[in-house]
RNA sequence: GGUCGAGUAGCUCAGCUGGAUAGAGCAUCUGCCUUCUAAGCAGACGGUCACAGGUUCGAAUCCUGUCUCGAUCACCA
């Protein structure tokens, strides 16, 4: 039983014992710092069942635990703000269960347990990840591995769109000038080569359109009658007859590209369970469309198209099948979510979409829910807002894109620089720096992209988001190091139980944090969030290392004092060490 | 125009189901390396929580309206 339900009813027997009367909750709040006391009773909330003053009720109540309670020592109250004073065994008592449960916080896989499903990525095959797929990748990946934590079997999962028009430009530019030129001859990585002639399907497409304005044509139609363009339709017409060069350069393309994303995805230390591709799935959904219109879920217009009528949730009327028959995305997707719970033992499905896309995954929650499926209610969008650069928008085929892998480097870089400046490496190897480089670069860049709430846009400064003070994962990392440097020169028994001294502020002020640790960790998993892990461990090395100032711990004389110090800088640096990887950062031993 | 999201210090961001004097970092200034890693710590400066009403003992937080920014409302994906 922990202090707050002990004190929760003791408070409440006060309250029959002095007031007769009954109260369904106690509020709590840690006490603010520059006030005496550990934890807070708020007694203006207990003011609708029992009148009177609230300073006098608070004395009461204050009078009663302090004589009948033996963990509280004092108190005192401020307006409706009874504030207790807690004994240090206590926090001793919380702090020794902690140290000795392993990986306290996380919840051990529990094989009976349903299994959640998480999609990132799903990235198009025309060009290669950019910044704001890193978002997305390393949201992704960050919230399945916290839901993981929370004890259930999570499938990471990426759909790949790996078909359409966006594709055949890549295909056509290639084919007319790419003179058979391949990743191997030119040492370029596949999914940029692909994506340098999507760029040039773009320039040739853009040259075509001044062309026909010239001749006389509207903007308008140029667009549409650009001689390129419509090679590429024909393209893709062709591929979905299954002619064989189209699809054999399709499928020689598309390996390139995924060489190149696998290369990424190592750097960026996401993975994947399962690929769903597009070219399988895309014709999915069509049936279950067919069957809905049996139902009267859907209806169909006059030239054979079928739509959805939202308008009494309040959208719109959407699309579901073209008049030609053929599928949307929106098909698609109802197709694909129905494959995925019918392949897994599905509980939840989460897409980490941008936000862009909320609408679309609105309707399609809500159509599936119409169709019957009791799973519906547990899809969700984890919804994240655009990355945006001073200069604005990224568009890919302008060339303003902050490519994922260059950026890598560029952070790798930097922290090869501030670190070579410290010069505190002494007796590594130029590989282990080299690794440590990129612990601490991508570190910086992950830490700095999920410590923001995830609904919020980000305005990504190259040259300010490299930074390694303050709230950032290098400094983070740093007091890791810091306290590994310690742990490695404990020359006694840091097991024993230590359970009776007198405690720092600093050092209950930790142990207050640490024990928030498995609460933080479900609230992220509810939330979809990484940023509250984020913040928390901030808040912890903080913590940390105002108290690692304000006392010796190795060197100091009290023995008992010092294997408590080394016991707290130990759990300390576990919490650090399991809270960055659920957000997918590394920490070195040194740095 | 409808819908959704955001608006907190000069800048970047925290602030859980309403609680005390709204918190960090960066930037600017002041101290602290002869104890364990100074990528650190302690402190100063900096706020009409977009605006206006409402709900109540009490509002950055909940409700209503307004403003600004973003997204979206395609037989695109």
């Amino acid at each position: 039983m922990n202090i707050q339900n002990t004190i929760e009813t003791a408070v409440k027997k006060a309250i029959k014992t002095i007031y007769d009367a009954d109260v369904n909750a106690i509020e709590f709040q840690a006490t603010k710092k520059d006030f005496d006391g550990d934890i807070t009773v708020v007694i203006f909330a207990l003011l609708r069942t029992i009148k009177g003053n609230p300073v006098e009720i608070g004395t009461k109540i204050g009078e009663y635990l302090k004589e009948n309670v033996s963990e509280i020592t004092d108190f005192n109250v401020v307006k409706g703000f009874l504030n207790l004073s807690i004994d240090d065994g206590v926090y001793l008592n919380t702090f020794n269960n902690i140290y000795t449960t392993e990986d306290f916080g996380i919840t051990p896989l529990n094989p009976n347990q349903k299994e959640v499903m998480v999609e990132y990525c799903s990235p198009n095959t025309n060009k290669p990840l950019h910044l704001g797929h890193i978002r997305n990748n390393l949201l992704g990946y960050s919230v399945a591995e916290i839901i993981a934590a929370t004890g259930k079997k999570v499938w990471k999962t990426q759909i790949i769109n790996d078909r359409g028009i966006h594709i055949c430009k890549s295909m056509l530019a290639w084919q007319r000038y790419g003179n058979g030129e391949t990743p191997e001859s030119t040492g370029i990585k596949g999914d940029k080569l692909v994506g340098n002639y999507y760029v040039r399907f773009d320039q040739e497409y853009k040259k075509q359109i001044s062309e026909l304005i010239t001749q006389g044509s509207t903007e308008e139609d140029a667009k549409k009658n650009a001689p390129f363009l419509l090679e590429a339709q024909e393209m893709l017409r062709k591929w979905e007859a299954g002619d064989e060069e189209v699809v054999a350069l399709w499928k020689m393309m598309n390996e390139w590209v995924y060489a190149g994303f696998e290369i990424t995805h190592k750097e960026l230390g996401v993975n994947f369970d399962k690929n769903y591709y597009e070219s399988n799935t895309y014709l999915l959904g069509k049936d279950v469309v067919a069957h809905g219109l049996e139902k009267g879920v859907f209806y169909k217009k006059e030239d054979g198209s079928v739509w959805i009528d939202l308008t009494d949730e309040g959208l719109d009327e959407k699309i579901v099948l073209r008049s030609d028959g053929t599928a949307v995305y929106m098909t698609q997707d109802i197709g694909t979510a129905i494959e995925r719970f019918k392949d897994y033992n599905l509980e939840s499905l989460t897409y980490t979409v941008g936000n862009e896309q909320d609408y679309h995954f609105k309707v399609l929650f809500l159509i599936l829910k119409k169709l019957g499926f009791e799973w519906a209610d547990n899809l969700s969008h984890l919804s994240y807002g655009m990355v945006d650069l001073p200069s604005g928008k990224m568009k890919s085929r302008e060339g303003t894109v902050v490519d994922a892998d260059d950026l890598m480097i560029e952070m790798t870089n930097t922290a090869r620089e501030i670190s070579e400046e410290l010069g505190k490496l002494e007796g590594y190897s130029n590989e282990e720096k080299e690794k440590l480089y990129k612990t601490i670069g991508l570190g910086a860049l992950k830490y700095y992209i999920l410590k923001v709430d995830p609904k919020k846009r980000i305005l990504f400064d190259p040259k300010e988001s490299i930074d390694f003070n303050g709230n950032t994962g290098p400094f983070i990392q740093y007091t890791y190091a810091r306290i590994q440097s310690i742990l490695r020169k404990v020359d006694f028994d840091i097991d024993k139980p230590i359970t009776d001294i007198k405690l720092h502020e600093k050092e209950i002020e930790l142990v207050k944090i640490l024990e928030q640790f498995p609460e933080v960790i479900q609230n992220s998993a509810k939330n979809n969030s990484p940023a509250l892990i984020a913040n928390y461990t901030y808040d912890l090395v903080k913590g940390y290392n105002s108290f690692y100032q304000s006392v010796p711990i190795l060197s100091c004389d009290n023995i008992d004092k010092k294997v408590f110090r080394a016991q707290l800088s130990m759990k300390v640096g576990e919490t650090i060490k399991i809270a960055f990887k659920l957000l997918g950062i590394g920490v070195p031993n040194r740095m």
